[in-house]
DNA sequence: AATATTTTTAATCATTTGATTAAATTGTTT
DNA sequence: AAACAATTTAATCAAATGATTAAAAATATT
C-alpha cells in the first residue's frame, strides 16, 4: 500500500474524486450530474470513480450523508444544554446555521431537492435521527414558556419561521440576488445582521398573540 | 384540420402530453425525466412528444413558462392599486400566493431548481419582468411608511422574510412533514392561518427595530 | 367514394452514459 | 533486482435515451 508518501499538496485520487462529486453534485444534483463530469473536474480517469466507489450512485450516497451530517452535527449539545435559556439556544442555533449556510450555500436546495425526490429514500439512508425516549432540554424549555405566557399559537408555526427566516434566504439567492442585483458580499453582509434579527423577529412572532395583534403600535 | 370533435371528455394528444409533462416535470426535473415517462404518463405513443413539440427541451420551456407566469400572474393588478393601503396589499399578496401554492405546492422547489441550474437562461427565456419606469403604487407607498415611522431596517430583509414565510414552508414541506408527522390536510390548515397570520408577523417585524427590541414585554 | 391531410404507431438510429476489462504503470516488499 | 500488490489508463460494452422515419390509421376535403 502506498499511504501518501506525498507530504501533502495533492490529496489522494479518491479524496479529489469525492471533492469533485461533491461540487458537481451539490451543484447539478444526482440526475444531471454525468460520472465524466465528476472525473473532469478532478482531472482523473473516469474509471477510477468505480475503482475507488463502486458506483455513481454510491458516492452520491456519500455526499450526502455528509451534507446531512452538515446539518444534524453538533446542534444535539447545543438544543440539550440545561445552562443556556431557550432565547440563547435560539441565538445560537441560527447562528451556527448561517456560518454554514454561508461557507455551504448550495447545501439547502440539494438536501431538500433529493428528500423531495423520495422522502423515505432519506430515513432509510441517514436513518431517523432517533434521540431516545428523553425529552431534549429545548423541548422542555418551550413547553415551560408556553405555559407559563399561555402561548396558544401553534408552537409548529414558530418552528416554521424560525427555519424559513434562517434557509429560505440562501434556497432563494439566486432569484433574490437576480431581482434586487445585489452582489455576493452584500448579500452575506446581510446575513451577518440576519444572526441578530432572526432571533429578535421571533422572539415578536412568539409576543405577538393574533388577539393583541391590533395594538396602538402598531406600523401598519 | 380536426379541432376536436369530440364533444368533451377527453383532450387532445397534445395537451394530454403537456398535462403529463406537467406533472413529471415538476415531481422529478429536467434531468430525472426521460421522455419515455412522459409518454406513459400520458398514455401515448413516446413519439408523438417529439411530432407536438420538437424536442424535450421545447416541451420543458413551455411548462416552465407556465409556471414562472403562475408566479407573477394578476399581481401586477394588486401591487399597483391605489385604492388599497400597503397592510392590505401586503395581505393580498400573501392570500394569493397561500391559495396558489395549496393548489400548486411543487412549483416553488422546481423553479428554484432551474433557476438555480442556470440564472441567465431564466432571464433570457422569460424575459426580465420590465414595468417600465414608473414606481409602482406599492414602492412609493413603502417609501412613504419608512420616510413616516423612520423605518431603518433594509427593506430588503421585509421583503425576504415575507417571501420566505409564504414560500419555504412549502418547499420544505416533505422534510417538515416527515419530521413533525403531520399530514396533507393538517398541513393545509395551517397554511391556511398563515394567510392571518403572515402580514401580522411582518408588520410586527417592521414595528420592531434593533433598538426597541429590548422592551419589556418580551417574552425571551 | 376518392383523395388529401393529419395523427398515430412500431421499428430503428445515433449518442450518451454507467460500468467493466485487460493491459500498463507505479509503488512496495522480499 | 525480482516478485508482488496497488493504482491508473485506454478501450470497450451494454443499456438507456432523445430523436427520426416510414408506414398505417384516422380524419378531413373534394
Amino acid at each position: 500500500m502506498n499511504e501518501q508518501t506525498d507530504i501533502e499538496k495533492n490529496a489522494s485520487a479518491e479524496e479529489k474524486i469525492k471533492e469533485a462529486a461533491r461540487r458537481v453534485f451539490t451543484q447539478k444534483g444526482y440526475a444531471a450530474t454525468r460520472t465524466r463530469d465528476i472525473a473532469e473536474e478532478a482531472g482523473l480517469n473516469l474509471a477510477l470513480i468505480n475503482y475507488y466507489f463502486r458506483s455513481k450512485e454510491k458516492l452520491f450516497d456519500i455526499i450526502m450523508l455528509e451534507h446531512i451530517q452538515l446539518f444534524v452535527h453538533s446542534i444535539m449539545g447545543l438544543v440539550n444544554d440545561p445552562e443556556t435559556t431557550l432565547r440563547q439556544k435560539i441565538e445560537a442555533l441560527i447562528c451556527h446555521y448561517i456560518d454554514m449556510l454561508v461557507q455551504n450555500p448550495g447545501l439547502p436546495l440539494f438536501v431538500i431537492n433529493e428528500i423531495n425526490k423520495d422522502p423515505k429514500k432519506l430515513v432509510a439512508k441517514v436513518g431517523v435521527t432517533d434521540m431516545g425516549n428523553s425529552e431534549l432540554v429545548i423541548a422542555r424549555q418551550w413547553r415551560e414558556l408556553a405555559a407559563a405566557k399561555k402561548i396558544t399559537i401553534n408552537p409548529i408555526h414558530i418552528l416554521m419561521n424560525a427555519v424559513s427566516l434562517t434557509i429560505f434566504p440562501f434556497v432563494g439567492s439566486p432569484l433574490i440576488r437576480n431581482r434586487t442585483g445585489i452582489d455576493l458580499e452584500e448579500f452575506n453582509t446581510l446575513m451577518q445582521e440576519r444572526k441578530k434579527l432572526i432571533p429578535m423577529w421571533v422572539s415578536g412572532m412568539i409576543n405577538l398573540s393574533p388577539s393583541l395583534s391590533k395594538g396602538e403600535g402598531e406600523v401598519m
